[in-house]
DNA sequence: CCTAGGCTCTGGATCGATCCAAGGATCGAT
DNA sequence: ATCGATCCTTGGATCGATCCAGAGCCTAGG
């Protein structure tokens, strides 16, 4: 059986549209670009043309003239299973939107394991996108380093991870310490004085700053902080093996945690040891993600403003890319804490 | 203060190959393309020149002569909280890893709520992608059918929704009755009789599949299904209310749902009564979120094979891509499930 | 009446890669 | 030595949009 395949009919171009009102090319792509340097009689006569064609310009011969894509880069580590982060999905959702309002498409991509840098190198190489949005700059990522040295465009989600202050390039971030401050500050309010925390080790300059969150609050109340804190791997084991070590020896009554995984972690615990969270043990997780919102009773969890971060984000990647370029100021946004069941 | 703005310098183009090598450019393009066409030492020389220069061939010249892109588009719906769906995800990190061995990227997008078809038609006339995935097809998309009606290539991942049975588009599909028989029929193995479900609306394909799994399986083991079974909407509060009604008219010792999202609405009932997933009643659900992994103590899951359906839905784009263009058969997975605490 | 200057509009060149048709080199056979 | 065939290489045209320089028209001012 021989059927056609469907094959897109080929577009109107340019010239079509010239040629169907009447003028020259130019005049079409001014109609287009710079609609105000038209006679308005000129302009409406184009549109009608535009219109009655279904006009639309050719991405790649107005990328290759401009040498600008309209194309975002966004590199996807590996998904993560097993945990609770779920983060980066509502974050592209928010960016994606954005960035559409804002003429931008994402293009997704990964690169080697080993080699973190290779996707960039190609899709720059390739004038295939006009900038990158790097996410996990917390870890020391050398991407941003290289970028920066290729001076390749790119806005970080997360502060800059080395030592120099003078920031070269944008970035936007999610202040964590006062995320953990209002976990810890809100337990307090309920009465808890023997607050436990369950962070990360202490290479993660994001858990520590989240620690700082709660070692403040904590201070500021004038409550002990010694013995109550532990620094694990972001996995549910070591969170609960951290619960477990925590519960026995310092008998908290509540558990702030740098994750909701860990903060899964902590209600596995008291799972086994049939304890209900929020009614005998009180726990905060970080992230608000969809294991928070749906574990019952509910996990109370920090929730980042992705969608203010995505907007802040294409903000600064248009002015990146603005004619004259502009560098964005570093923006810091503040989270905010979602209450449930488990406090 | 005025600092230089990161801008990329200009990449070597083609000629700049060209002369380094002392060949033409066509020959530079056919040892990037065809390089058998070459003679080997020339090939040689032509090899060092790109690799002396980082030469890569500019994307968007490429894509204007050629009329492709080696862009696939994708659109992802509005994120969706509060339940746990969160296959789109895993389905996106594996189809991005599998469509860059092929050469492709995936270019994501959003329509508008009111017009389904509106962001696919814009990246169709501006020739932005070559192809599409369309995802949700069992909810009667309607961006398929019209994707039909303008011959534009796609691969659907889910089964053709309407009557037409000649498909005219490869598609790639999970049995999903065979995930709802698989845990049903380990429920029945672990000795339970009063097995029930809770599904989705009637009219809901996908819903009644995965409903038809469980009817199948019960009635091959001469079990009653009259009276447990539950279609509500896929909300955890949905779920709740027809655990609380299934249990109070018809006390099944166990639960089989048509996604996590229901499950989980189960858990919080059990929660609630004090009673214990997996002793005192089982559970299962549908699509081994993120949330069936870490809720405790684990809810036993349909897993969906999203690495392997990616690596179908690339393989039936480049069939449609290819030259000639092919049309790839509809293939069918096969779910396995993931046995936890809960059941 | 003439010209300067503003407003519109135009045609040719250009971005960088690939398609195409034809040119040159090489080789064996006659 | 000549010819044809094969293999490799080449320059010009092309994809569709935008940049650029300049042409035509009109009005205001001298």
């Amino acid at each position: 059986m021989n059927r056609v395949i469907g094959r897109l009919s080929a577009p109107p171009t340019l010239a079509d549209v010239a040629e169907l009102a009447g003028v020259s090319r130019q005049t079409v792509s001014n109609a287009v670009n710079n609609p105000d340097l038209l006679r308005e009689d000129t302009l409406a006569r184009v549109q009608a043309a535009i219109e009655q064609l279904g006009y639309q310009p050719n991405r790649a011969a107005r990328s290759l003239r401009t040498r600008s894509s309209r194309l975002i880069g966004l590199r996807i580590a590996p998904a993560q299973e097993g945990n609770a982060n779920a983060l980066m999905d509502r974050f592209v959702h928010a960016l994606v939107d954005t960035s559409r309002e804002a003429g931008y498409h994402i293009l997704l991509f990964t690169g080697d394991a080993e080699d973190p840098v290779a996707g960039y190198d190609d899709l720059l190489r390739s004038t295939a996108v006009d900038a990158f949005i790097v996410t996990d700059t917390f870890m020391g990522n050398p991407a941003a380093a290289w970028l920066r040295s290729r001076r390749a465009p790119f806005v970080a989600f997360g502060r800059p991870w080395d030592d120099e202050h003078d920031s070269v390039h944008p970035w936007v971030e999610i202040d964590s310490a006062a995320g953990a401050a209002m976990a810890t500050g809100h337990l307090i309010e309920r009465g808890h004085t023997r607050i436990a925390w369950i962070g990360w080790r202490k290479d993660s300059v994001l858990g520590e700053e989240r620690r700082s969150g709660w070692t403040r609050t904590m201070r500021e109340h004038g409550l002990a902080t010694t013995g109550l804190a532990s620094r694990v791997e972001d996995t549910i084991a070591s969170g609960r093996a951290a619960t477990v070590a925590l519960l026995d020896e310092a008998s908290p009554t509540a558990f702030v945690c740098a994750s909701d995984t860990l903060a899964m972690g902590v209600l596995h615990e008291l799972y086994a040891r049939g304890l209900r969270p929020g009614e005998d043990i009180a726990v905060t997780g970080f992230d608000d993600s969809q294991v928070a919102q749906t574990v019952p009773p509910g996990l109370t969890s920090v929730r980042q403003p992705l969608e203010d971060a995505a907007v802040a984000v294409v903000k600064a990647l248009e002015g990146l890319l603005g004619n004259p370029p502009y560098l964005a100021d570093g923006v810091m946004l503040q989270p905010r804490l979602v209450v449930r069941g488990s406090s």
